[in-house]
This record gives structure tokens, C-alpha cells and sequence, in this order.
DNA sequence: GAATCAACATGAAAGCATTTATGGACAAAG
DNA sequence: CTTTGTCCATAAATGCTTTCATGTTGATTC
């Protein structure tokens, strides 16, 4: 069924029905009402392919992600997915992993397929050199780049970050503030975020006079490797590191910090305050429940769509945004 | 670019161009050699729009999922997203949420951007009156439908599924044969494989002379709503609901069954035994780490895929395939 | 009452960028 | 000299959008 037998039914031509389906005003009441009839009659859905050949667009945005199993990315896909639907676009979901080279790959392959956009969810996309940036701005040559929680500045991208510097510092701070003073900032990702973050905790120490060399310790294994990190954190404190507090970069590894502190006879928080970041679920599995920074995701998801809208609308947008986070106080910290 | 700039600059047709584009063999290597050069000189790719129509395919899959935050679907999409690609294929994500109006919707959506298959996430989707499930029926007169984890005997349906009920069944019996003999199967779905599970805890306490008015509870709220789910547990034990053992529908709820017991003050699993359901990241982030049955999603996904790139290349492929699942003794269990 | 004009309604046809069926040209082989 | 087979160009097909041109209607003017 194509839009020629719809018209020949009808008895109209092909451009009115085509009118009619696009909601076009010159079309008199009597001939639209013929025309619906008619594709009522015969359930005729438009080919979509050759409307993408004609409008130049299916209205389909990619989303890039590393791991869309990861807590915190699945939900902010999730809320994105939600809020482009909302919006009449469709998602081509991208996993990529955590290399450079598949990023590019997948890349190019939604350059290819034409969407309208893409969305890179995560502060993974940022390399630290720059020049490993590059592929995001040659993307952004073809079609408008969305950053969510990483940023570059670069034409036709724009980027929606939380303010993750401050929302460390003022972590920090708090727990400076509650009398501890050998505090372990216990991260792992160098990425856009994880830097920010890294740079939160290190002012906020550093204007204490509180940073020491091992103040901050990268774990640099699996993601969701739990009894890992626990075992890592064992053999920090075999080699003497001392710590009464854990300022961790993601809801993981504060977790791992509760077991470790379990494992070690430790009471938490009175011998071991912990902060955990992005206000996961994971916050409410543990017991004691976990002190978490949220960083307002959905906020920033929202915000994000509705900026990529606006690029597509033809409006001028801002390239940056930035919202704040908030502690979430649970029963970690004193 | 167009492919009539790439034939023009190299002196040949636009159709031995689009035989040199997709490797068919009439072309001799002279010519091919000159306009493979040509088309890396422009950086040429083909336009997708123009490609679809006239292959009458994208090379695209629908996955449909109620919820893509949701800790088993995510990384249900995960892999099937990997396998996708791997062969080929992009994927269209549409989170339904849990309603058979917006599940009917996105699946027309699908179904108009002209999808090759369309893969349904999740027992949620099947239920429990038949005459809901015609939107899958329906559906699949147009598209090969994958079903994962739930089953449906109709027309071009293939069905993959984890063998629920007797994974729950030999959980329980387990259980029993430990000793217990108050056990509570604590769930929060009605869906396909909920109620296989559910039918596999019945057939095993039954057989044991062990099943009571009290032993199966509904939960009924939020999916991620740990804290209600302990206090939820908590009145359950002030009706005077006695139970040594809890074997819950998923991990979620066998977490909140631990905090339970924490709250209560009940050593686990010496005064409670817990066993949950999909082995999911959670078993390890609970103290003790939770016995849970795993019931091979990767496998599962593999074989969804293995099975939908046979259908579409053509092939005869079975149309309900079952995996046994497996428990994972942790510490929740004697 | 005829002439003028604007607004509205519709059709014809030209894109859009491919794939593919058909058939022609040419060289090698019989 | 015919046959076979390789290589390639022409043209049709895919199903829509959109511009341009044309036709229709009704109101306004003289």
C-alpha cells in the first residue's frame, strides 16, 4: 500500500494526500476527510524510508554510552530515551566500550545512518589528550554533539555537566568539618568528571593543609568487581595507610568501602565515615545506608533534550550548562 | 557527495558504483581499484535514506523493554545490543514502561520505522489474559518477534526463555532439604516467568506437605524501593506470618530481606535463610553476599541472536528454546 | 452585472540517492 | 563465424516531499 494507491482511491493525487498526512492548512475539510478515509480504510503508514529520503531526517538521535549495563548510565539513558520519545524522536543505542577506537567507529557508524543528533552519556568520551578528542569534533562537523557530564569546547557541541568540583569540595568540607582529618579519596577514572571530582577533594584538603601523598588512591580494576575492591582496600590499609574517612568518586566503591569496613570489625561511621557518589540505588542496599552525592541526573538529562530541541528548532542554545549537586545525607557520615 | 558525483569522477556508471559499494563481483579490478579511489578521495558513504528504500531495510532491531534502568533488563540490552552489532545491526531502544497501551504504541512506532525484528525484553510483556497479548500476535505478521524470557505460541514468535520454574524448584527444595520448613516466597509480578517461578515453589513445598495459606507474598510496590520492601517485611512479622527462609522473585527483594533481618536483629542465615533470583551485581553488595540463582542471561541473549539472524537470513529456527538456570550458593544459606 | 483580485485548493512533475533488471559491447573460445 | 561469458551502462523502480503552476471560488469594485 503506497501513498499512489491511497491517492487513487481517494480520487485525489498524491501530493493532497501527502498534505494530509503532513497536517499541511491547504486542504479543504471535505477532500481531508476522503483522504483519512481512505488510509483509515487501509491502515496506510507512510514508507518510512522514503519520508527519510524526502525530509532528509527519520528523526532518530544516537545515543553513545560505554556500558549501558552501568547503574549510573542506564538511568540516565533511560531518562533520555523517555524525554526524546516525549519529543517524537527515536534512540539508537550505542555501546561502546571504554576504547577509543570503537568509540570512533560508532561514531561514524550513526554519522552514517543519519540521525539527528548524538547524545554521548558518560565523562568517558573526554580523553586527557586532546588530540583523542578530535573524533568528537569532527562528528560535530555533520551533526549537533550532546555531552552529558563532560565537556570540550568545540563548534556544534554542547555540553550539560554537574558541577562536580564543588559538590566534592563541599563533601570534603563537610567531613573536614566533622573532625577527620586522614581522609582517602578513593577513585577510579580519569575521566572529564573523575578529574573534576579528584580536584573537588584535593582543594578542599589542600586548604586545610590535610593532602597527603596517599590521600589519594586509584583502584583501576573492574567496575563491578566489588569483593575486589574490598581486597584492595585491605591491602592499603596492611601497608599502613591510614584513613578514618573514604570520599569515593561512585556509589562502587563506597559500597566496598562498607564491606571493607565490616570485614575489618570497623563501625561506620564512627570509625570510618564514608561518602559515596551519584545517589544510586546501591545507596539504599547497603546497611548503614550510604551518604551519596546526587547529582541531579534527570535535571541534567532533561535539560539536555531540551537544549538538543532547541538546536533542532534552528535556535540559538547555550553550549554549557552547569547544575549543582547535593549531599544526600544517609547514616555513613557522622 | 552522491553517487552520481562518485560515478562521474570516475568515469563509470552509477551502478558499477554501487556494484564496487556492495562487493558484487561483475566489476573487474581496474575499475573497482579507480573507484574505491575515488570514493576514499571524497570520503564518500552511501545515504542510508536512499539505501533503505531501495533495499526495503536498515538493517535495524527494535528492543522493547518496560524499563531500561532496571538493573536485569539493562544488562539484557547490553548484550543483545553487543550481538547486534557484532552482526550488523543497529538497535531502536523503546522503554514502554509497564502499560499495554504505551507497549502497543511503541511497538507500532517500531513497526512503521520499518524494523527487521523487534525484541521483547522481559517476561512483563506477556499477560495473563490472552486477548492482551494480540498486540504481539498482531505485530508479528510483520516482523519476526523475539521474546526473551517469556513465551507466546503464535505465528512467527521465537521464544527464549530460562527455565524458571524448575530453577525455583530445585531452589527450594534445597531449602528444605537444609532443614527449613517456614519458607516464604516473597514476589512482586504476575508476569510470565513470575509466575513460572512461582508455580516452582509451590510444586516443591507441596510436595513436601510444606505449602501453608501464608507462604507466598505479594509485595507490590516500587521495583527499587528497598526500604519499602523491609518495612513491608516487617508488618508481615507483626501479623504473626512466621518464616525461618525467604526466597524472593528477584535480588532486590531478597536485599531488602536482608536489611530486614538486620533491623530484626536475626543472624543470617542461621535464623533466616535468603536465596534471590538473576544473580545480578547486588548478590555482592550485601553483607553476607546473597544466594541467588543465575539463569545464563548472556546466554540467553546469545541465542536470541544466534536464532533472529537465522530467521532473517532466511532459515527454519526453533521456536521455543529453554535454559536451565543455576544456583550460586553465597552466604544467605545454610 | 461584469471585471478584477486575492485566497484557497489541487495536480503535475521534479527531486531525493539508491538498487537492480535488462541488454549491449567486446573479447576469447570453439 | 558463431557462441559464450565478462564487464558495464541505461533505465526503471523504490515511495515519499515539495515547488510551481493552474484552477476555483467568492468578495470587491466600478
Amino acid at each position: 500500500m503506497t501513498i499512489y494507491d491511497i491517492s487513487e482511491k481517494a480520487g485525489v493525487s498524491i501530493a493532497t494526500v501527502s498534505r494530509v498526512l503532513n497536517g499541511s492548512s491547504n486542504v479543504s475539510e471535505k477532500t481531508k476527510k476522503k483522504v483519512l478515509d481512505v488510509i483509515n480504510q487501509y491502515e496506510y503508514t507512510p514508507n518510512a524510508f522514503a519520508r527519510g529520503l524526502g525530509l532528509n531526517t527519520m528523526k532518530t538521535i544516537g545515543i553513545m554510552c560505554a556500558d549501558s549495563s552501568d547503574l549510573y548510565l542506564a538511568k540516565a539513558i533511560y531518562y533520555i530515551e523517555q524525554k526524546l520519545r516525549a519529543n517524537g524522536y527515536d534512540s539508537i543505542l550505542c555501546c561502546t566500550g571504554y576504547e577509543l577506537e570503537t568509540k570512533m567507529s560508532s561514531m561514524n557508524l550513526l554519522i552514517t545512518k543519519k540521525v539527528d543528533g548524538i547524545i554521548l552519556v558518560g565523562s568517558n568520551f573526554i580523553y586527557e589528550k586532546e588530540s583523542d578528542n578530535k573524533y568528537i569534533c569532527d562528528a560535530a562537523t555533520q551533526v549537533p554533539l550532546m555531552l552529558l557530564n563532560a565537556a570540550l569546547d568545540a563548534p556544534n557541541v554542547y555540553c550539560v555537566v554537574s558541577d562536580d568540583f564543588t559538590s566534592m569540595y563541599d563533601a570534603t568540607m563537610e567531613m573536614i568539618n566533622a573532625g577527620l582529618t586522614d581522609i582517602l579519596y578513593y577513585y577510579n577514572s580519569y575521566s572529564y568528571s573523575g578529574k573534576r571530582k579528584l580536584a573537588g577533594f584535593k582543594a578542599a584538603m589542600e586548604e586545610k593543609g590535610l593532602l597527603k601523598n596517599h590521600s589519594l588512591q586509584y583502584y583501576g580494576g573492574s567496575h563491578e568487581d566489588i569483593p575486589a575492591m574490598t581486597e584492595h582496600l585491605k591491602k592499603l590499609r596492611q601497608k599502613g595507610v591510614p584513613f578514618k574517612g573514604i570520599i569515593a568518586a561512585d556509589d562502587t566503591l563506597a559500597l566496598a568501602s562498607i564491606k571493607y569496613a565490616k570485614e575489618m570489625k570497623l563501625k561506620v561511621p564512627e570509625d570510618l565515615s564514608i561518602i559515596g557518589y551519584n545517589n544510586s540505588m546501591l545507596a539504599h542496599c547497603c546497611d548503614p545506608e550510604l551518604t551519596s552525592i546526587d547529582n541531579k541526573l534527570e535535571t541534567l538529562c532533561q535539560h539536555l533534550i531540551t537544549t538538543l530541541m532547541g538546536i533542532l528548532g534552528g535556535n540559538e542554545m547555550p553550549k554549557k550548562t552547569i547544575f549543582s549537586g547535593e549531599l544526600i545525607k544517609r547514616d555513613t557520615t557522622l
